[in-house]
DNA sequence: TTAAATTATATTGTATACAATATCTGTCTT
DNA sequence: AAGACAGATATTGTATACAATATAATTTAA
C-alpha cells in the first residue's frame, strides 16, 4: 500500500494559502491578517507563521516585520524574468530525461500526450493547462535531478507561467510537445534540450507581444 | 544614510542557524532539538519554527512531522545536480549582465578581479572562496533579473559549490574570470554566456574526478 | 537471555497569553 | 480647514502552557 505522508497543520495551512493565492482568491497586495485568516481556516496563528515563511521563500508572500504579510504576485517584468529562468532550467530537465528515461516512463509520457490530443478538440483551457503542467513536470521528474524538480516545484515556475491563461494555440503546443517527446524517446539529449528551449522561448515571445499590445491599448 | 532593515527574532535565528549549518557547526543528519537550540540562542521555540520552515525550503533542513528537524547537506550526487543547475542559471546571469551592465558596475566588477589577483599570491583558500563568491554574485546582481538573483541566493548555490574547499587552481580560475569579465565589458552577451558555462562545466568535471578518485581510494 | 509489552519521559505541534509596536480616531493648534 | 499630536484600538512577535505523539526505560513473558 501507498503510505500517505502525514501532514501537520502548518503544512495544510501552507497548501490552503498557496491555493487561495494561485486561484486569485487572495488578491495581489492583499494583507494577510493573522487573526482573521486563522479564524477562517479554523486554526491558531502559530501554524500560519510557518506557512507564511514558506510562502515568502516561494515569493508568493512578502513579510514586512511588524507590518504584516502581503500577497505578492509577479508583474510582467518578473514574468519575463521567470520565463528566462524557465527556458534555462527546463531544457536541462529535458536533456537529463532523454538520458535517463526508462521505457515505462516514456510510455507514461505518451499517455499524457494522448490526453492532450483528446482534450484539444474540446478546447478546454483549464484542462489543457493542467495537462501541459503534467507533461512538463513529468519530464522534470524523469530527469532524476531532484534538486531541479524541487526548484521548479518550489518556485511554481510552470504553474505561474500558465496562470495568465493559455497563450499558445494548443495545436502548436501539441506539435512542440510531440517533438520534445520524440527526442526523449530516442534518447537524443541535445535535441530534447533544444526542442524544450525553443518551446519556451517561443512562449516568452508571445507574452512579450501580449504585454506590448496591452500597454499600447492602455496608452492609445 | 543607509536604512538597515529591521529584523525580527525569527529572521535572526534563521541567519544564525544557516551560518551554523554552512560552517559545519551543525553536522549533516544532526537533529535540531527545539528546546536545546532555543536555549542556546536565547529565544523561545516559536521563532525557531519559522526559521526551520525557511531552511527547509533551502534544502538545508529536513522536517519530518512529529519526529523533528534534521540538518540536511548535499551528497556528491546532489552536488553534481547542483552544478548542472548552476551551469544553466549562471550563464543566463552573465548573458543578461553583458546586456545591461553600466560603466559603474563594470568598474566595480574589475575591482573584485583586482582583489582576486592580489590574494592569489598568498594562496589563501578562504579569501579566494569569498572573492569568487563576490565575483559570481556581482554578475548575478548585474543581470537585473531579481528572480534569478533570489533563486541563486536562496538555494545557496554558489556558497554550497565552494564549500568543499577550493577545487580549481586559482590561477586558472582567475583566467576564466577575466574572460567572463572581458565579455561583459564588451557587452558580448553570447560570449559571456559561453565563458560562464565552460567555467562551471569545468568545475563540475573536477568534482566528478575528485569523487571517482575518493571512491577508488575507499574501495582499494 | 532476548524479545515483546508497558510504563515513564521527552519532544513535538498547537493554542493561548502577554508585551511591543503599528494603525486608527478624534482633538487640538495654527 | 489642514496638519500635528495624543490617546485608544488592533495587530504583530514572542513566550509560555497544554495536549498529542514519539522515544526511552522498565518490566514481563517466552
Amino acid at each position: 500500500m501507498y503510505q500517505v505522508k502525514h501532514l501537520d497543520l502548518s503544512e495544510k495551512v501552507y497548501y490552503a494559502l498557496k491555493n487561495m493565492i494561485l486561484n486569485d482568491e487572495l488578491k495581489s497586495g492583499e494583507k494577510l491578517n493573522q487573526e482573521k485568516l486563522a479564524q477562517k481556516l479554523g486554526v491558531s496563528r502559530t501554524p500560519l507563521l510557518s506557512a507564511f515563511s514558506k510562502l515568502e521563500k516561494e515569493i508568493l508572500v512578502e513579510i514586512i516585520p511588524r507590518r504584516g504579510a502581503f500577497v505578492k504576485k509577479l508583474n510582467y517584468e518578473e514574468f519575463l524574468e521567470l520565463y528566462d529562468i524557465r527556458a534555462r532550467l527546463e531544457p536541462l530537465g529535458a536533456y537529463e530525461a532523454a538520458k535517463h528515461a526508462t521505457a515505462y516512463e516514456i510510455e507514461r509520457l505518451s499517455k499524457i500526450l494522448d490526453d492532450f490530443k483528446k482534450n484539444i478538440s474540446q478546447y478546454s483551457s483549464k484542462n489543457i493547462s493542467k495537462i501541459d503542467y503534467d507533461f512538463h513536470m513529468a519530464i522534470m521528474k524523469m530527469s532524476k535531478n531532484d534538486l531541479l524538480f524541487k526548484m521548479i516545484s518550489s518556485y511554481n515556475i510552470i504553474i505561474l507561467s500558465n496562470l495568465e491563461g493559455l497563450l499558445k494555440d494548443p495545436r502548436q503546443s501539441l506539435e512542440e510537445h510531440i517533438k520534445i517527446y520524440d527526442a526523449i524517446k530516442e534518447h537524443n539529449v541535445d535535441l530534447a534540450d533544444k526542442m524544450m528551449f525553443s518551446h519556451l522561448i517561443d512562449a516568452k515571445g508571445r507574452i512579450k507581444g501580449k504585454f506590448l499590445k496591452d500597454t499600447k491599448i492602455r496608452k492609445g
